[in-house]
RNA sequence: GGUGGGGUGGCCGAGAGGCGAGGCAACGGACUGCAAAUCCGUGCACACGGGUUCGAAUCCCGUUCCCACCUCCA
């Protein structure tokens, strides 16, 4: 099967077919670093981090962008009320951000602009617009210019909308706009305005528009025509409309794709700042690790609806523990150079990876996650059962797949992003040595058939954390995840 | 009012005219000294009512409920 993705714009599944061979461009919008991040934030990155991942494993090389809205009303109104700069605000918050994506593993961008970096940029793209008939200077003296809409037949068609029929803001203000859904590209100072939130520009000081930034962004790294754009389905319109209205309209082709991840809600309703039913990532990784976390928030399909409910993080940790088992117990079949007792060579797995045709067929069609993981976790069921018969050959072929496949979703246990907090690796092996000498003396118990004393040294053990099972070969340990 | 997406077994979650994805949970069995892990098995699942068809969860008509967007929102 060929790579196919679902476009937004034109609502169908297509085949892709990047711009330039073996090469993909992707935009999608990140934060308005204007709070905390929660996890509908992280789940949205997580989508096109999987995206990424998936175009890679496909042998595409991949430019990533991701923009940093460090600029808007929000900003400047939090920043007043705390009493803090609003630079300041915005790139505490930026930081958070950055150590919730950290924390799941997922991949730096590319590149990753600020707005505020863009302002040469942004003007040139107004000029454009203005010069063109799609963009005026309010008919107020605001200083604001705003795109005009009416001027651009297309406007509506990303979200198969028409104007006319789309129902009036009922506090619209419409200010010195020809039309009340013309929306601003600059946004000019007024007194009150913070005076370091103010750019010159040839329409008077004052500061960017949104939905600007990004069009004037992706033109910088991406050029005037790219692959994909991204972003969560809530900014499909007013945002990425306005954007392809006014980079369009401007002349440039702009997105190919349009790609768009599904909320995530709180047992039923979208999660969000305005409603307070958020939940920090933080928060979540205070209930499971981040691996846990990482397969819970992509685990579904990206454009479906992620539910969250309390129980979805102990449910996925079982589905994750499974995997992280039968890598445990297939180690003493690898061959040497593969596995050095409990310590794995993730670079040695890595060479001998491989990825089902299946499973490669499911994440072609428009990423589907969820029958990929099907195909990963028959996987494991398979290398288990080759494991209990002592087939090393079946044994290296499952975890050769568990681990490509693993790798392409970001979710590789032995992945060294995932070990951190288990310990460093000479604690690790002096508490192998110490484990050991008491699954040893267990073993004498045991051959006497002294079960209590073989009990309670078990007992003892799984108290301080350490999980004892039997196989064929004798004792292993484990620590409790 | 407009534009979209949905209602699948106890829960999550794919699929999309025939052969019951997968995970979690539960129950039974195998293995085990007992466990744990693992394996095997067990569910008359497709919102409701009609229709098309040899056959429908999947197509058509109607009904109903839910969600998102149309203002800042991943």
């Amino acid at each position: 099967m060929t790579l196919r993705f679902h476009d937004s714009a034109t609502a169908a599944t297509r085949d892709f077919t990047p711009l330039k061979e073996g090469q993909v461009s992707l935009y999608y919008c990140g934060a308005t670093v204007q709070g905390e991040p929660h996890i509908g934030h992280v789940r949205s990155a997580l989508a096109f981090d999987q995206l990424t991942r998936w175009l890679q494993s496909s042998g595409y090389h991949v430019t990533v962008v991701r923009n940093v809205t460090d600029i808007d009303d929000k900003i400047l109104v939090k920043a007043e009320e705390n009493n803090e700069p609003w630079w300041a605000l915005a790139y505490r918050f930026e930081q958070a951000f950055e150590d919730a994506y950290d924390a799941l593993g997922i991949l730096k961008p590319t590149y990753e602009p600020r707005a505020t970096g863009h302002i040469p940029e942004m003007h040139a793209l107004i000029a454009t617009l203005i010069e063109r008939g799609h963009a005026y200077p309010a008919l107020d003296d605001s200083g604001d210019v705003y795109f005009d809409v009416r001027s651009w037949q297309q406007y509506g068609s990303l979200t198969h909308q028409n104007i006319d029929d789309m129902q009036a803001a009922p506090d619209a203000d419409p200010r010195g706009k020809r039309d009340p859904r013309d929306f601003a590209l600059w946004k000019g100072h007024k007194d009150g305005d913070p005076e370091t939130a103010k750019w010159e520009s040839p329409w008077g000081a004052g500061r960017p528009g949104w939905h600007l930034e990004c069009s004037a962004m992706v033109t910088k790294y991406l050029g005037t025509e790219f692959d994909i754009h991204g972003g969560g389905l809530d900014l499909r319109f007013p945002h990425h409309e306005n954007e392809m209205a006014q980079s369009q309209a401007a002349g440039h082709g702009f997105a190919n794709f349009w790609m768009h991840n599904g909320m995530v809600t709180f047992e039923g309703e979208k999660m969000s700042k305005s409603i307070g039913n958020t939940i920090n990532p933080r928060e979540m990784l205070e209930l499971a690790r981040p691996l846990v976390v990482r397969y819970y928030l992509g685990q579904a399909h990206y454009r479906s609806v992620l539910d969250y409910r309390p129980g979805s993080l102990t449910e996925a940790a079982a589905a994750v523990e499974r995997i992280e088992t039968f890598l445990d117990a297939a180690t003493p079949f690898l061959a040497p150079q593969e596995s050095d007792g409990r310590l794995r060579d993730l670079g040695a797995l890595s060479s001998r990876s491989e990825i089902p045709a299946k499973f490669r067929a499911a994440m072609d069609d428009d990423l589907n996650i969820p029958a990929a993981l099907a195909v990963l976790h028959e996987t494991v069921r398979a290398g288990n059962t080759a494991v209990a018969a002592g087939d090393s050959k079946a044994v290296a072929k499952a975890v050769a797949g568990v681990v490509g496949m693993t790798d392409a979703l970001g979710i590789n246990p032995l992945d060294p992003q995932w070990q951190q907090g288990t310990g460093a690796e000479a604690e690790t092996a002096a508490l192998d040595v110490l484990v050991r000498a008491q699954l040893e003396a267990r073993a004498r118990a045991r051959a006497e058939k002294n079960w209590a004393e073989s009990d309670k040294i078990r007992d003892v053990l799984a108290a301080a954390g350490v999980v004892v099972a039997d196989t064929a070969t004798g004792a292993t340990w484990s620590l409790k995840k």
